[in-house]
DNA sequence: AAAAATATTGAACATGTGTATATTAACTAT
DNA sequence: ATAGTTAATATACACATGTTCAATATTTTT
């Protein structure tokens, strides 16, 4: 049994209206209606595949994080592991958001949902953890590691939220640059 | 010239519904129109003082914000500076969050838009610029230090989304106690 | 190629949104 | 207490939302 041709013609319908729609307006108020009269689909037909706009926005956004994820997963990861990875890591994130700038400049928006935002978080953390497990093995003291990857996984969200807010006009080398810096300061007070 | 009486009547009336309707289903659905029902209040009225029902709610958040501010601004503050009152800093955060738990609930939800987070954000942001301009004054190396206060502040945030996810479950004194072995790890990475 | 399955459509309905305007009511300043 | 000012109301309008359902069209299976 196939994936129904009808299907995959609406939705592709929908995905690609929403884009042409996104080059005219904001996501915030783009309406179903809009989208539907544009893409040529009953709004009923929407309904029983979206349950509004951020539906079809979040369907390309899983396409996007996944390509994140492969790239993360490229082959020097396997063999060799250690601090200057991190760097490299950190690097490779930088390079995915600017790729997609033009999604992640809708995601920051402050009258979108944050559902995308944990949607980037919850990507990075992962990659945080996976690190922070070859790392460091040794149960330092009594930590509950789950704060401890929050807490890092979110300052480098934080780096990415000041590129967004100066319009990302630092290049990727300077905010390696930065980043290595705020590393070295250690700890982040003092 | 004072403040007409009219206007006040209307606000508090608005502000009070909705307290009352949040006790009952999530911000995100509850409408103008039911919130103006309840209220009492002419729908063409509500729309001359907020632009939609996240009006309403930001009212109240911009109290809650500047408690916050105040409760930073305490005398102890001005006398003696350095290391441990990072620490009493970031503990003042943590009993915020927990004394306007109800709030913070829904500012971290993930229907919620960013504005909100994006006010705590700024608040925290400016408490740590403070802390810094007061500690580190040695412009060390070429960093620019927007990145790092954004760093920081965000990796703050990032143990508020960590307790938040876990259901404010853990206590303040616990929370401390894994910021301070955080902080002690000294470099995020190693 | 025909039959069976299922996705899409069109239409309707109750409700919400955002705006505009004439009328009424409440408040302020004198 | 009154006149002048301004906020609130009632009403209306065009459009959006989310749901339902019978009729139709398209796709898959046999």
């Amino acid at each position: 049994m196939k994936q129904d041709l009808r299907i995959i013609k609406t939705q592709d319908s929908l995905r690609h209206a929403l884009l042409t729609l996104l080059k005219t307006k904001p996501l915030e108020l783009i309406t179903v209606a809009e989208l539907c009269r544009l893409a040529k689909v009953n709004r009923g037909t929407f309904y029983s595949h979206y349950k509004d706009v951020h539906g079809v926005f979040k369907h390309y956004l899983e396409v996007i994080v996944e390509d994140f994820r492969q790239s993360y997963e490229e082959p020097y990861h396997k063999t060799n592991f250690h601090i200057q990875n991190i760097e490299a890591d950190m690097i490779r994130i930088f390079h995915h958001v600017k790729k997609y700038q033009d999604f992640y400049q809708i995601i920051f928006d402050e009258r979108i949902p944050m559902m995308y935002f944990y949607l980037l978080f919850d990507t990075v953390r992962s990659f945080m953890k996976e690190t922070l497990d070859e790392i460091e093995l040794q149960s330092e003291s009594n930590i509950q590691v789950d704060y401890l990857i929050s807490y890092q996984t979110n300052a480098i969200l934080g780096i990415l939220i000041e590129w967004h807010r100066q319009g990302y006009k630092t290049s990727i080398q300077e905010l390696n640059q930065q980043l290595i810096t705020i590393l070295s300061i250690n700890s982040p007070f003092r």
